[in-house]
Formats: C-alpha cells, sequence, structure tokens
DNA sequence: TTTTTTGCAAAACCTTTGCAGTTGG
DNA sequence: CCAACTGCAAAGGTTTTGCAAAAAA
C-alpha cells in the first residue's frame, strides 16, 4: 500500500469511511520523505499539503496503524514518528548522543535478531523503537579523549 | 557510589549542596528495590521513606545523572526510570506486546552489542532504551493461532 | 551574607477523550 | 437517514520552568 488509493480502498474494505481527513493525513504520508510527527501532519508538512486538525490526525494514525497501513517508531524522547508500512522495512539505530539515526533495512539486523533469539527466546524488533547506542563518531570520541562527561 | 553519604561526598567534591530535598532523593533510591518513577520518589516510595516535591524531585535526578551517580531506563510509554547508577549494570528486553520486562546483566548482552558493532560501528547501549520486541511467550502467540492482530 | 536550592504554581509537551455538529455511504 | 467521523476544547500524563522564599555554605 503506497498510493492514497489504494489505502482508502484498505478503509472501504474494513467499513470505515473514506473521509477527507484521512485523505489528507495519507497524503502526507505519501509525500514525507521520511517518518514524520503528527504534528507535521497536522501542519500539512509545512504547507505542502492542506493543515488538518490534531486530534483527527492521531485518531486516524490509530486507525491506519490497526489496519497495518501505517506504523510509528520512538526516536530519542520526541514525538512519535509515522510513516507508511510498506515503507518500514527499514529499522532503526539512534545515536543517543548526538541524535543522528542511522536506517537500515531489516534484514541487516537479521543476525542480531538470531543471537538475540538464541539467548533469550525473545524476539527482538527495532522498527518501534530503535537500537539506541554511540554511533561510530560518537564511540570514538568517548572512548577517546577522556572517559568523563556524562550523557543524558 | 552505593550509599547516601557516599553521593553526598560527590555532590560537595563538584561545589553542589548536600541539601535534605537532595538527601530525600538519594534515601529512595538507595531503599528502592528497582528502577522508580520520579513520581513515586516524590510520593516516599509509597511510605518507605519521606516524601518530596516532584519539581525538586526531577531538578535533582538530573544533577545526579550529570555527575554519572543515576541512570535512568525507559520502558515503554510509561515515565522514565531512575536508579543508582551503580546498580545499573544490568539491561532490559522489553515485551511490546504484554509489558513484561526481563533485566539481564550487561555480559549477557556481549554477543549482541559485538555483532552490531561489528556491523555498523555502532556501540549499542540497552541502559537507556531497553530492547524491544516479543517475550517467549508473546512471540509464539503471534506465531501460532494467526498472522493476524496488530499491535500498537 | 550570598549563592544555591527549594516548593509551589504554572506552563510545556505529546497524546487522548468528550461532545455537538457534520459528512459519507 | 444514520452510523461514522470531524473539529474544537478540554483534560491526562510526564517533565520543565519562573520565581519568591528558604536554606546551605
Amino acid at each position: 500500500v503506497e498510493t492514497v488509493s489504494e489505502a482508502l480502498a484498505v478503509l472501504r474494505r474494513h467499513g470505515l469511511r473514506a473521509s477527507s481527513a484521512r485523505r489528507l493525513v495519507l497524503e502526507a504520508l505519501v509525500a514525507a520523505d521520511g517518518p514524520v510527527s503528527a504534528e507535521r501532519i497536522a501542519a500539512g508538512l509545512d504547507g505542502d499539503v492542506p493543515a488538518s486538525d490534531l486530534a483527527s490526525v492521531y485518531r486516524n494514525l490509530e486507525a491506519f496503524e490497526q489496519l497495518g497501513l501505517v506504523r510509528h517508531v520512538h526516536l530519542g524522547h520526541g514525538p512519535g514518528l509515522y510513516a507508511l508500512a510498506d515503507r518500514t522495512g527499514r529499522e532503526y539505530l539512534a545515536c543517543e548522543r548526538c541524535d543522528r539515526v542511522r536506517i537500515v533495512d531489516a534484514a541487516e539486523l537479521d543476525e542480531v535478531r538470531d543471537v538475540v533469539r538464541a539467548r533469550f527466546g525473545f524476539e527482538a524488533r527495532f522498527t518501534h523503537f530503535p537500537i539506541v547506542g554511540l554511533c561510530p563518531d560518537c564511540a570514538e570520541r568517548v572512548a577517546g579523549p577522556e572517559t568523563g562527561g556524562h550523557r543524558e
């Protein structure tokens, strides 16, 4: 499901209505170049699409997630970021020092998942909450200069 | 740093004052049997220690983290949970379906860290944000019955 | 005494909810 | 027509901030 009309078809198939508010949210998700906050969707992606009501955006994102059309990820302490589920084969590694995010294909983390599964019987997913730690740059900076200095 | 007086010594060494509000927060952290929310600390751990002001608790926890005395972890969508840093050799695996949390020694995740480091040069830490996924029970329940049903 | 810290109140931030009115089917 | 949905406003949960009063050094 990569287009607005495909998504609307899914809605109808589930007995939900294809309202204009929903169209707007879907248009924003299609237009977005990455995961976006509900606030930015409501703001019409800063003018790229018409603005809409924030509460409705949240309600509709929730509905879309229930249908499997949309997913959200929590990167750091900020708001949740939403994207079309079909664009979410990706998983995330977030640096807690510089807040940069590395996006990788899910397959690249299979080995990690395998280790976690083997050790703990636990099925790790890094789609909703990322792997958090230090990116290569920050890891070096922390290991090298001095061991002092504390992060948030 | 495992006791209140050790912690207070660290404060003084850094030019911070050993106020009674700070003592209270430290007492709560020492008395706690695991990571606790700021709210529970302010509530005096439900009567185990004297209650105090929530805003000050947050301010002081923040100060303690800056000094490396305290750390917090985000398990799921609830409030952050705080613990003495010295008790934080543990790391977390959180089930996003049933919200149970498996606590493991950091060493048990070294293999996972190694794989992540080898592949991405990324230094993963599961102390601040846990590994999130499905615990063995929930993984089975999802794989078995039907593949349908969508999570939050 | 003077600088830090407190306690309270208020706000900020993200998200959810209640409800009267509107709309899609 | 009628259930589903919207927009607005208000509240909920967590954390931060402003400020005058209090307490540490």
